[in-house]
This record gives structure tokens, sequence and C-alpha cells, in this order.
DNA sequence: TAGATTGTTAATCGATTAACAATC
DNA sequence: TAGATTGTTAATCGATTAACAATC
């Protein structure tokens, strides 16, 4: 393990790769070349080198890599290694597809409380949650000692429950709402914004 | 406008400034300067500065730019001051809420269309929306003349529904499934994988 | 006018690619 | 051994930043 700062351009790819072995691995499949995998993910198969050797040397002349081994090195690399409780705040459609959603748990996450502020919501249930009262989710998630939450709240909302989450000890926010947050430098936000996304694409067609 | 090919990279940030452009509008703020959105999205102020003149002078020296103005122009240039008809399919969790969200139709886009390979679901409706058999897909979407479309299916089906979309003339792709996508090069494909974005983040936790 | 802020240039910084010795 | 593929270096390419003349 390297102890240069790495960029995050590279931490940005590792889940990319880290998914594509691990499919490789549920196929079957026992080693690998930064080429193969290359072409899975689309990226050169000189740039998978030089990432993944960042952390070490993983692989091995002549024959690649080991799929097995690569993939347990990835998930130590990016600490998915265990499991992650989060904190889902907004029960709304997002909210509840992501209450449901079943990709999390193999891949070092589950969702351990849902928030929202509406009184209609709150006491109800989804799946095995309770929705409980925003009111007390700083002390609730504080006290979990809880590091990542989901947001999925209306884009007014946003920044002022991002504050409280900061003030809660998170420090990973996957923001659902189409607005861009404010937080200290030590709390990580990643957006997913579908209308965002689509505009990527439109200048291109 | 410039002739030139503007990276990627550029146009990936533009949908972010015209999200913080069309808030600044919606508060009834008529001017703004590159600090001031800078500080708003996390992007100096050169940056902004540089990528949007790529494509024109908005902007008017010491007062910076018009609010309305530059919304106008970043709208037409990513193609949003238009409304594209997006297909959806998949009729899950993610695809309910994808279907009932209200953030697409004031930013370019509206669901025209969804489909589900299962026969339960073929023929419910989700809001105003009937959901229609996976196989008429390929026609439906070809005679519509749909470009765009979002991807809501299980993984193992995500490739082969891609196929199809392509065949049937789709160009740009939002995927949900957690899987990397091979598709030509003159088809666009956005990335939205919950999983992999807390992935991004455990790193630095 | 004086102050503010753009658009743009040049310098810096960082990321990607090509190439190949090392070695399995 | 011969063939394959890594890890790494150096070269290239591209993106960001700093600085400032132009000008509103």
């Amino acid at each position: 393990m390297n102890a240069e700062k790495i960029p995050d351009i590279i931490i940005g790819r590792l889940p990319v790769y880290l998914r594509a072995i691990q499919r490789m691995a549920d196929n079957g499949i026992k080693t690998t070349s930064s080429q193969e995998l290359g072409e899975h993910v689309g990226i050169s198969a000189a740039q998978i080198r030089k990432d993944i050797s960042q952390f070490g040397e993983f692989g091995k002349q002549g024959t690649g890599y080991s799929i097995s081994y690569l993939l347990d090195k990835l998930k130590e690399i990016l600490k998915v290694d265990r499991k992650w409780d989060v904190a889902l705040v907004g029960a709304g459609d997002m909210g509840h597809a992501l209450a449901r959603y079943q990709g999390f748990t193999n891949r070092g996450f589950q969702i351990v409380m849902i928030f929202d502020n509406s009184k209609d919501k709150v006491g109800q249930k989804i799946d095995n949650f309770t929705i409980e009262d925003s009111e007390k989710m700083v002390e609730r998630i504080k006290s979990a000692g809880i590091k990542m939450a989901m947001l999925t709240v209306p884009a007014p909302a946003a920044q002022s429950v991002a504050d409280k989450l900061v003030q809660a000890g998170v420090r990973a926010i996957l923001n659902y709402a189409p607005i861009s947050l404010n937080v200290p430098n030590n709390v990580k936000v990643q957006y997913i914004d579908p209308a965002t996304h689509l505009q990527r694409m439109t200048y291109y067609l």
C-alpha cells in the first residue's frame, strides 16, 4: 500500500472495476487480464494496470490477475470488506425504491434507519423499516455512529437536512436532490440527479 | 459558437451550471458572476469562465452574466430548449419511482412509454401510463422516433435490452442496472448505480 | 471615473498512453 | 523454453489555474 495520496479520479474507477470483477467471480471465472477487464469496463488496459498498481502488485506477469485475490484487495482498499450502516432521509417514491433495493447488501451497505418530516408518514412501514420522525434524526444518527446517508428529500429542504446530517457526524452523503450541497471539506458528497445525467447526453444527439 | 470539439468533461459540467442558474432564476436573481456561481457549485471561477466562453461571450465585464440570458444559452447548447421523449424499460420499484418523478418535465424530458417483460405487469398502470410488453419495444420506439431511454431492469437483462434499444435507434441510455454496457460509439451511456456511488466515498471514511 | 469582472493567454499541474524490461 | 502479461518509466496529451488586458 502506497502512502502517497491517490487521486480521486482513480478511487472513482475502482468501484467500476470491483463491480466487473465481482461479476466475473459470480460467473466462475478464475483469472483475468488488464486487457480483458478493460474491454468489459471500457477503459484502456494500461490505465487499469496503472490504477491497480497504486495499491500493490496484485497481478502476475504472464497470467494476469487472480479474480478472487483482486476482489478481496479491491474490497479492502475501498473499505467495503465490511458492512456500512446507512441512514435514508426522505420517504417519497425514490426513498421507497431505495429502501426496497436489493443491491446494497452484497456491496457493503445496509439501510438501517429511514426518516421523513411528514407526520403522515412517520410510523408507517416500508418492508421491515418504520419511518422515523426527522426531528429525532440528529440524535439517532449520532448515537448509532452512522457515517453515511442517502438524501431523497425535495430540493428546497436538501441543504438544511445536509447540515443536520453533518452535525450528526455523517461523513458521506449520496444526494438525490437536484441541488449542489455545501458541506465541510471532510464530508464527501456524490450526486445522483437523473435529469442532470440525461442533460449530459442530449448535447451529442 | 465554436466549431472545435468541446471536451466531454466540460459538457458534463454544463448541466450543473444550468441547474444552479435555473435555481437563481427561480429565486428572482437577475445577474451573477463566475465567482458567485462557482461558490454555489464548488468549482473555481476561472474554470467556469473558461467553460462558458467555449460557446461564446455571454458575460459582461464589470457586471457578470445575465441569468435569463445564460439560462437560455445553456439550454440551447445542451439542447434542452425542447422536450425529449424518453422510454423507460423496467417497471420495478426504481422504474415506478422514475415514472412518477416530477423533476423531468421542467428540465427537457418526458417519459412517454414504459416497458416490462413480465406478463403480470403488462397492462397495469403507473399513474397515466400503461405498462407495455417488451416484445413490442423495438417497434414502438422505432416508430415513435425515440432517442433516449432509461434502463431499470435487473443486471443480467441489461445488456440484451441495451442491444435492443440501440437496434431501435436509441442514442442515449441512462442505465440504472449495476453493470457496464457495451454499445456502439455513437450511443452515449450514463450510469446511475447507488452502490457504486457509495463505494466512491467509503475509501475516505 | 473607479471598481468590477470578463475572456483569454501562458504557465502549471495532472492524467493518460505507449513502450518495454522483468518475469511468471 | 516461448508466449503472455505485469508494473513502471518516459512521453504525450489534456485540464486547471493564475494573471491581466480589455472593457462594461
